[in-house]
RNA sequence: GCCGGGAUGGUGGAAUUGGUAGACACGCAGCACUUAAACUGCUGUGAGGCAACUCGUGCGGGUUCAAGUCCCGCUCCCGGCACCA
């Protein structure tokens, strides 16, 4: 009888041996290595390990333990996210300091992943609530300031009344809810510290092109940006005033029959004295505030507006002069807020113009399309009838058509393709291509407790100053109530304020705000490579050694948020030559969700949250951390219900791995060494590709195999070798009781011997008019003749393949076809 | 509505990128062990049929000796954006 597979004192044992050890430890970077530096999104030090972050950390455990036993040098560090609302609403809710309960949730935590075995670099390890790590946000904060991307604005912010702050654009959820809390978000016009990412905006969209990302998160990005390239256009109106429009169709301005300001233009108030019905445009005003604030989900997309009356604009192109509508299908925040109107041309202007009785004047004619007259059968045959059809209805007015052509109706431009007349046009009424983004500047100030402190004090005038890096970290104040109340919690504060006094004189007061924790997560990824640094957030040489990251393994939540934020702030830091590199993630891996035992999300009010430490306790770390594994490709961002007969079916596997030894003999057959060849040949391919589940699958029909036959000392050495990335401390284990006294991760990882892993035979289907009639094995080598010789050997076969052979396909190793006439 | 990604047994998922569909697991059924249950082991398991065989990868067409895989036309599901000019 093999020793019992008793998981927790073998996890208990290994566990301390490699912390004391330090072998996952990193020190200095080791040159004759390859380096890779896989990042994971670090942790929110919440006290309680939940099943996502074994799916998060220990699942890509087993690409860095493979990667380290090809001998790359992995660096895989892990910290924690430390500030933010739900330490502040723990702290208040128990009655404790947020300093206090994160700091003991941080030393919880860390024991807790240590109990999944997995190989972080801990030596490379960094908490965003460290001052020594909150002194460099603050630092960078400044930087930025003294280069006016950080800027006090003001405008328009969401403001979420749950939990008493602003919050930004992309943490707004797109049902209007806020991402922390799930509550309704309310418009404010406050004045924010904002970043000034929209200058960032081409690049951000442009330099996608250069990362390997999935094509989902880029194009997710580049939405979120939502680049339109158009002109600036302006109208005079007959008030004397001019408007400036943006469109993306300047081709189409001899089409303009009137335009449109939205409800908030700052030119409506202007020209108050010119309109004789402003009783009418004050009530569309209030009309509009009282519907944004109510339902944003209304799809009944009804055009409502009301005439400038007493005001017109001229068409700059035509001369004519056009009637002037405010309307709240005009977005304030988008553009100039202010549009030229084209019914012909566009969905929203022809709505509108149809239910205001406006005229509609047709400038672009539909492309032509010639199709060759030798196009295939079955292709589109009614092109032509289905265009003139078209082009009647245009002409008539009935249609609007969206698409670019030739323009018409235009005077000296007729006849232009609509992109000539693009730049043509505008050039001629003296406007100027440009481009609009949906992009929002990013709103980083908070009205909570805990948090970095915006290192910025204000003197007697108001003016603000950046905090002087020697007054670094600018601490955040303890003598604080920090229960939200809208005001500010650091406002409160008598020791920020005598602080303040103190270095900057009488009548200085501090910036009582703190900073968006997205914020400290933007460049985290730069201290873990230089952590006792005390001069710099990094050295150029730590850079130089370990950037880029070359893995960023994550969730697809944070793809309008941090990874947008990060890459931000990278380009922003590397525009001011403090970092090497202009793009932080070379590659991105986007993981699943795993859902509870009945399909659904988990939650405590659904009661089907699986505790990742039960099933440890139960089965061990290994059997959990496989089973994630196991369930589904790692790079795919589908849901994996968990299945608690899946995990049992793992933890059965690892106990008949634990008696695999019983089967070790002198010799073993031909068989055996083929199939373990075959599985490092698979496993080698598969790690990579991040498709654990078929890895483990090869590990298991392995082991189906050996379990029938038998094996030698060399070849089940080898095999725990292949074990170890996936099980490693059962692995561990195992090597030990080989009579190896060194860790068995510090192996390298065995290569396939090609030979041995390819067939000498192979059983091939045979075909007979196209259907599957049976199959025959063969050397691998056979020509046509031998294997339809071993037809003709086949009782089964050769009775049905008689009769007159019209054509033989025969694809070695693959198929033999035979068609009968 | 637009953009991106999907749909394969009762379930999670495999399939050398056009070549024996359903690997590996879970579940289920039967048998063995057991006083019994659990555990474990063995056998079976896409559907229909005693069988030969027929049908089968969301639906309808097509290309091909051969289609889960390629082409055309749909349906449904998931994610993102949404009056963005």
């Amino acid at each position: 009888m093999h020793k019992k597979f008793d998981n927790k004192a073998i996890e208990k044992k290994w566990q301390e041996i490699w912390k004391e050890s330090g072998i996952y430890d990193i020190g200095e970077r080791d040159t004759s290595k390859e380096k890779e530096y896989v990042l994971v999104e670090l942790p929110y030090p919440s006290g309680n390990l939940h099943i996502g972050h074994w799916h998060a950390f220990a699942v890509p455990d087993i690409y860095i333990r493979h990667g380290r036993m090809m001998g790359k040098q992995m660096i895989y560090p892990m910290g924690f996210d430390a500030f933010g609302l739900p330490a502040e609403n723990a702290a208040i809710k128990n009655n404790v300091n947020p300093k206090e309960w994160t700091e003991g949730n941080i030393e919880y935590m860390k024991e807790q992943l240590g109990s999944m075995g997995t190989s972080f670099s801990w030596d490379k390890t960094t908490a965003t609530t460290n001052p020594d790590y909150y002194k460099w946000t603050q630092w960078m904060f400044t930087q930025f300031f003294e280069k006016e991307i950080a800027y006090r604005g003001s405008g328009i912010v969401n403001w979420c009344p749950h939990d008493n702050t602003v919050i930004a654009n992309e943490q707004v959820l797109t049902d209007g809810t806020c991402e922390r809390c799930g509550n309704e978000i309310e418009k404010k016009e406050m004045p924010q510290w904002m970043l000034k990412i929209t200058d960032y905006a081409d690049r951000l969209i442009d330099d996608l092109e250069t990362v390997n990302w999935p094509d989902n998160i880029k194009e997710s990005q580049r939405r979120w940006i939502g680049r339109s390239e158009g002109a600036e256009i302006t109208f005079k109106l007959s008030t004397g005033d001019d408007v400036t429009v943006f469109t993306t169709r300047p081709d189409t301005l001899f089409g303009a029959t009137y335009m449109v300001l939205a409800p908030e233009h700052a030119l409506i108030e202007h020209n108050k004295g010119a309109l004789s019905n402003w009783d009418e445009v004050v009530a569309y005003i209030g009309n509009t505030k009282k519907k944004a604030e109510q339902d944003r989900l209304d799809d009944t997309k009804e055009k409502t507006g009301v005439r400038l009356e007493g005001i017109t604009a001229v068409n700059p192109a035509s001369g004519e002069e056009i009637p002037v509508f405010i309307a709240d299908y005009v977005l304030a925040g988008y553009g100039t807020g202010a549009i030229m109107a084209v019914p012909a041309h566009d969905e929203r202007d022809y709505a509108f113009a149809t239910k205001f009785g406006i005229e509609k004047i047709n400038v672009v004619a539909p492309l032509v399309i010639s199709y060759s007259s030798s196009h295939k059968i079955g292709e589109r045959p009614n092109v032509t009838e289905k265009l003139s059809e078209r082009s009647a209805a245009i002409s008539a007015g009935d249609v609007v058509t969206t698409e670019l052509g030739t323009v018409t109706n235009s005077r000296e431009f007729d006849g232009m393709s609509s992109e000539e007349a693009k730049t043509a046009i505008t050039q001629k009424v003296g406007g100027k291509m440009t481009n609009t983004y949906r992009l929002r500047d990013w709103s980083v100030g908070r009205q909570r407790y805990w948090g970095v402190p915006i290192p910025i004090v204000y003197d007697p005038e108001g003016k603000a100053h950046p905090v002087p890096k020697e007054h670094l970290p600018w601490l955040l104040p303890e003598d604080v109530d920090f229960r939200p109340t809208g005001v500010p919690p650091l406002a409160k504060s008598e020791e920020l304020k005598k602080r303040t006094e103190e270095i900057f004189g009488i009548g200085w007061t501090p910036e009582v705000e703190t900073l968006d924790t997205f914020v400290d997560s933007s460049w985290y990824f730069l201290r873990y490579i230089d952590n006792q640094n005390e001069d710099m957030f990094a050295s150029p040489e730590a850079q130089k050694d370990w950037m880029p990251i070359d893995l960023y393994f994550g969730g697809a939540e944070h793809t309008t948020m941090h990874l947008l934020y990060s890459r931000f702030w990278q380009k922003a830091l590397f525009d001011m030559g403090l970092v090497t590199e202009s793009e932080p993630y070379t590659k991105r891996i986007n993981r699943g969700l795993i859902l509870g035992p009945d399909g659904n999300k988990m939650s405590k009010s659904k009661g089907n949250v699986i505790d990742p430490d039960d099933h440890v306790q139960r089965v061990g770390a290994d059997s959990v951390k496989m089973y994630l594994a196991f369930m589904g490709p790692y790079a795919e961002t589908a849901n994996y219900p968990w299945d608690m007969g899946g995990i049992a079916g793992i933890r059965r596997f690892l106990e008949r791995v634990n008696g695999l030894s019983e089967h070790i003999t002198d010799s073993e057959p031909e068989e055996v060494t083929k199939q373990l060849h075959k599985t490092i040949l698979k496993l080698s391919k598969d790690i990579p590709e991040f498709k654990f589940n078929t890895a483990i699958s090869a590990l298991m029909i392995f082991v189906n195999l050996v379990e029938k036959q038998n094996i030698t000392q060399e070849s089940y050495e080898i095999f725990l070798k292949l074990l170890a990335p996936f099980a490693p401390h059962l692995a561990e284990e195992l090597n030990e009781a080989t009579g190896k006294s060194v860790s068995i991760h510090l192996d390298s990882f065995p290569e396939a011997d090609l030979n041995l892993a390819t067939d000498n035979e192979v059983t091939i289907g045979v075909q007979i008019n196209g259907k599957m009639r049976g199959s025959i094995t063969l050397a691998v080598d056979t020509d046509e003749d031998g294997a339809m010789k071993a037809v003709a050997a086949d009782s089964v076969l050769s009775e049905k393949s008689k009769g007159e052979i019209r054509k033989i396909i025969y694809v070695p190793g693959k198929i033999l076809n035979i068609i009968l006439v």
